[in-house]
DNA sequence: GTCTATATGAAGATAGAC
DNA sequence: GTCTATCTTCATATAGAC
């Protein structure tokens, strides 16, 4: 299909959804005009609607890559091992996606007041998919005999909370290395749930 | 000082803060109007400026309350004992007050974006504070060696995320009492730090 | 695909009457 | 203290020219 002289779809697309994520990372959804993404972009207001049917898609989107893309590299990792070494592997994998994502992070967990009833269904239910793989994980664990939590349920969530605050305070160049952060989780969470 | 005939000043001024509450909860700082909040305290929008010179101060406001409550209840707790008592009774408390109050806790940690940089400093010097509490408490526990964490700093923050994660899931009347929810989280705290 | 222009509505905040 | 009315700015979204 030839395009249009002076068409940049195939550019100005992905900078539209750039511009938005680190906009609503940064002010808040609510917070964000259309004008001052095209500003981001280079573009006025109203040629962003040749990328996204109106704002709410825009947020709706940048929300379900980024929970579709969080699936799709936890059934990249190599799987197999016994309930704790599945559980390290978790570890490791969440705190280094997540840091690697802020913004998506962030606004993945901060917009979802911000979406219609009907998306917030859907990524509600790709979280709670992420969600059952560690309580998999933990079940199983106990199973094996290999761990121990008061209520699996609790655990799953209590874990969850932990390895994503380290989004409110890694810095790439700090005191410590994305590694060593790793190191510092899993040893909290391997004696958390121990048997 | 004589009241104005039609004042109400001592019943409004309460009823503007909890309707900020309790929208700014809701639907997020920058989504709520000041329209609104004074549809829901039945007055018009021009009176709620004699409650607060604007909207920023409303926010700001409850945003500092809540925290010197924190700070305050804080102190009021029973002190001393052995670290890993004094972490028990952080843990506990944490969990009391922050269940208590769903719509301040939300409103503290997704709104510090919408503060002006000097109002944010002091909301962040507040925090800080209440995490100082928590890192002495572990900084103590490591020297009587009843306790042993990877990092001192980096234990402190995952301490209290996991245990704010509670109001995310945590509601009156559901599986789990507040007291059993209590116990689940110090267990594994406790074992999580423990040396 | 992008532009300019615009329809339509709502935002924060203030002025002055009662 | 509260009201009505208003100033001024900005919002989302669309229409039609190029």
């Amino acid at each position: 299909m030839a395009r249009t002289a002076g068409s940049h779809s195939d550019i100005t697309g992905p900078r539209v959804r750039t511009a938005a994520l680190s906009l609503f990372a940064r002010h808040g959804y609510a917070a964000v005009s259309m004008r001052q993404i095209a500003r981001e972009v280079g573009v006025q207001a109203g040629a962003l609607y040749n990328y996204t049917p109106d704002k709410q898609s825009l947020l709706f989107d940048l929300m379900q890559t980024h929970m579709t893309d969080l699936m799709a590299a936890r059934t990249d990792e190599p799987t197999g091992g016994t309930a704790l070494e599945r559980l390290e592997a978790f570890t490791r994998f969440h705190i280094r996606f997540h840091s690697a994502r802020p913004d998506e992070v962030f606004i993945a967990y901060m917009e979802l007041r911000n979406l219609t009833p009907e998306n917030f269904a859907v990524i509600e239910g790709l979280r709670r998919q992420y969600e059952d793989a560690l309580e998999s994980i933990l079940q199983d664990g106990q199973t094996e005999g290999s761990l121990a939590v008061p209520d699996t349920k609790v655990a799953t969530l209590a874990v969850i909370a932990m390895l994503t605050g380290v989004n409110t305070w890694f810095r790439e160049g700090g005191r410590l290395s994305l590694g060593e952060v790793e190191q510092v989780y899993w040893d909290m969470v391997r004696k958390a749930v121990a048997a």
